[in-house]
DNA sequence: AAGTGGTCTAGACCACAAG
DNA sequence: TTGTGGTCTAGACCACTTG
């Protein structure tokens, strides 16, 4: 009998079990984890496994490797959560934070698209976009004013009101069949005008986080182009290097 | 005889090959790549070495892979050579971006570290850190301010002012036999004072970049606490979620 | 049903760091 | 020299997508 049950692949159980035992403290920071052929008999699977599970946990940044040496615990990164990949779910982002993210519509509306969205969407001049402003709330608090602009043309299904709330992602996902391959953003600070004051509260002239994001699906087309402006001051944007 | 040569690992060199078809559109952009099984008789090795290559340009964003259809290349992603990794590596971004990248030295002081440098560091209050406020240019044009603080006591050769130029990574390594682990970083955004303007000549309240970071070591001990401010407006900031 | 990528195994050898 | 992680192989089966 093993500790090991089929259902999730093997290595992410094994993943979950080191992982678990490491924020457990089970085994001492300072030291070296176990070698890779003793979690292999201990956990009866081959090596190879359990090699992918320690190189998920050293991509996660929990752990660093050492050729002829161990596996040590990154002990700084235990309560580092947000992960790189973390800056673009912002409601993964509040709750990381320890505060309840709230996704609050704004507006929406069906409009021809601007110049610069077209351009960044692939689409023709002035064809129908879904335009949807929204802020995003953590504890009652503004954090996030996003807009996300998607051609009318991939919407597949007809929507509530109420799936303007999902993450922008899911949105695509259950109403457009579409998933996201990869994502292209641009990082700049920005300052607050009289109307981004009105919005997030921050005072008119404060500085601000801007993130200009396209999301493209695996044959590259264009899905959503996304304008974002980050209050920093309320949200830390903590990030890892691996 | 095949073309893989022993030297570098397999598996990178495999990488390599491919990268080199992808982005001398050898492959046609809108189709998929030959199988996996297809490239390991070709290329005459195991397919486990394949999928490590194919596994590197996928994490890279360069292709997406879909379970049970194929592998495709992300189109959009083959002009965008700066990864998020890039981000720290200033010199790197620079030359990213086309342009000669130079470190200009505007001071070092060996100092009593400030109390939240001392408390970044680990390091009791007054202890002596080695201060280093540099500039880094592209083209001549100044884009990143940066001090870096590291702890005296770690230094272990004498240095010759020229050291003061490297990256400070290669200086931990050269001049204090320090690898680095992980980093923390703090993204936030500013606004240039006098004494930022005089410096970066962006006009004094311009918005600005702004990273806070800690470099760690893999016993956990930190090594350099840095302050970045960054010009966003001279060079672009442009990261991939893969 | 056929073909793709995803997972897993067992065993081998190599490169590196430590005592 | 010993033990660690790093690389590689050959072969098997599974899960998924597409025609």
């Amino acid at each position: 009998m093993s500790l090991i049950e089929r259902q999730k692949p093997i290595a992410e159980q094994v993943h979950d079990i080191l992982r678990g035992r490491i924020v457990q403290r089970e085994y001492a920071v300072d030291q070296r984890l176990p070698s890779e052929e003793a979690l292999s008999i201990e956990l009866n699977v081959s090596r190879a496994t359990i090699r992918t599970a320690l190189a998920t946990l050293a991509a996660e940044g929990l752990v660093t490797r050492r050729q002829g040496d161990g596996t040590y615990i990154n002990k700084h990164v235990i309560e580092i959560n947000t992960r790189f990949e973390g800056i673009w779910e912002f409601t993964q982002l509040i709750e990381n934070s320890g505060r309840k993210p709230v996704i609050q519509v704004l507006s929406d509306q069906l409009r021809p698209a601007k110049p610069h969205e077209a351009d960044a969407l692939g689409l023709p001049h002035h064809a129908l976009v879904l335009a949807l402003e929204r802020l995003f709330l953590a504890d009652s608090t503004p954090v996030i004013y996003s807009i996300n602009v998607l051609p009318q043309a991939i919407i597949q299904k007809p929507y509530a009101p109420e799936a303007l709330n999902l993450p922008i992602l899911r949105f695509l996902d259950q109403y457009c069949g579409q998933q996201y391959a990869y994502a292209v953003a641009d990082i700049s600070a920005s300052i607050a005008d009289e109307m981004l004051n009105h919005i997030l509260q921050v005072g008119v002239g404060k500085p601000l986080l801007r993130f200009d994001e396209v999301f493209y699906n695996y044959e590259g087309t264009p899905l959503v182009c996304a304008v974002n402006h980050y209050d920093d001051k309320m949200l830390r944007l903590r990030v890892l290097r691996g």
